[in-house]
DNA sequence: GTCTATAGTGCGATAGAC
DNA sequence: GTCTATCGCACTATAGAC
């Protein structure tokens, strides 16, 4: 039917994260990873812009996700309460039937520091995102910005202790317990009033 | 006297600024940098392990700074409190007349995604060296790496006003402002009532 | 698809400092 | 002699240009 397979980029990811696993991620060349799959390298590029993103695919998808946790909140929420609502929307995305995929995944990135580098510009890029979404509420620049990373920061923490073995809540629950966790600490440094200022 | 200049890694670390500001980073070689200043690139990666490296030594002495303000806090102090140290200590550092060069420096940074990845790679591990700095205090896993991460957050968005060109104020009271402003924010969330869970 | 520049590594040789 | 900074060369892989 079709001139080449559908589903070419997800291909290529389902092997890049399997050789990534076997022989780690440096080790493993864009060339072995198209030709596993019966491509080019220069097939392998021109789905990926570089060898790291092919990890990262998917991302744009979970951006989305928060915006549309910002968009439910209710026109009245405070920032803290929107980002809540786009926390309680992207975890919803990960399910957990994602969380061993979602395991084997981070393993590979926690082993490299390039994967980590990655990740972090991911996490910010969907920081930025929100704070867009928060401007775009009228939220002012400063109280926007510290939501917003805030949040992704809650996230972050939030998936690392999702995806430990011995873990059985849902993201969206931890996330929460993370976020409550956080109001408990800056009230306690609120209260004492020995902050400078 | 000496066979070789000292301060090699200095002086390949001001010219690589200066390339970079006149032609950019992506378009500036390693071969380049290091010609500029008399060495062969092959010395050049003997004192930078990558290209982006160049610009980012130093950071091992902000680290050092937030962890001597983690030390300073008062034994009683709160997660918070100890974090409110440290930026205090951290921000010491960026005295006025290092803000000219802070700001040649953001301006190159901010122009290239690869360089960008790398200081949100170095901001993450001194939060990394904070929350272990917190844990040895004897605060649990969560909260210290809460309140390291936040802190960093708040010291990345004081940063980024401090070098404003319309700002006047120091390092140190925009960052104690910052933290105060997400304190309210996390206050108003808290009294809302409004939060899930 | 092909071709090429550049990043980055490995290893041996050199040459001054001590 | 040892130690260390540099150079020179060969090499691979990434990534972008054509």
């Amino acid at each position: 039917m079709a001139r080449w397979e559908p589903g070419t980029a997800e291909r290529l990811q389902r092997a890049a994260l399997e050789l990534f696993t076997t022989r780690g991620f440096e080790r493993t060349t864009a060339t072995e990873i198209a030709e596993s799959v019966g491509l080019t390298e220069r097939t392998f590029f021109r789905h990926y812009s570089d060898k790291r993103e092919v990890l990262f695919h998917g991302q744009d998808e979970l951006v989305r996700t928060f915006l549309a946790g910002v968009d439910e909140a209710p026109p009245d929420a405070s920032p803290i309460e929107v980002v809540a609502a786009a926390l309680g929307s992207a975890s919803s995305v990960f399910t957990d039937e994602r969380r061993p995929h979602s395991r084997t995944r981070q393993a590979v990135i926690d082993e490299n520091p390039a994967l980590q580098e990655r990740e972090r510009h991911k996490l910010a890029s969907i920081a930025t995102a929100v704070t867009g979404a928060l401007r775009a509420r009228g939220v002012d620049e400063l109280a926007a910005t510290l939501a917003a990373e805030t949040g992704v920061t809650v996230f972050a923490i939030a998936f690392t202790r999702w995806i430990r073995e011995d873990e059985q809540r849902s993201l969206a629950d931890i996330a929460a317990d993370v976020l409550h966790e956080l109001l408990t600490l800056t009230a306690a440094a609120q209260d004492s009033g020995r902050l400078p200022r």
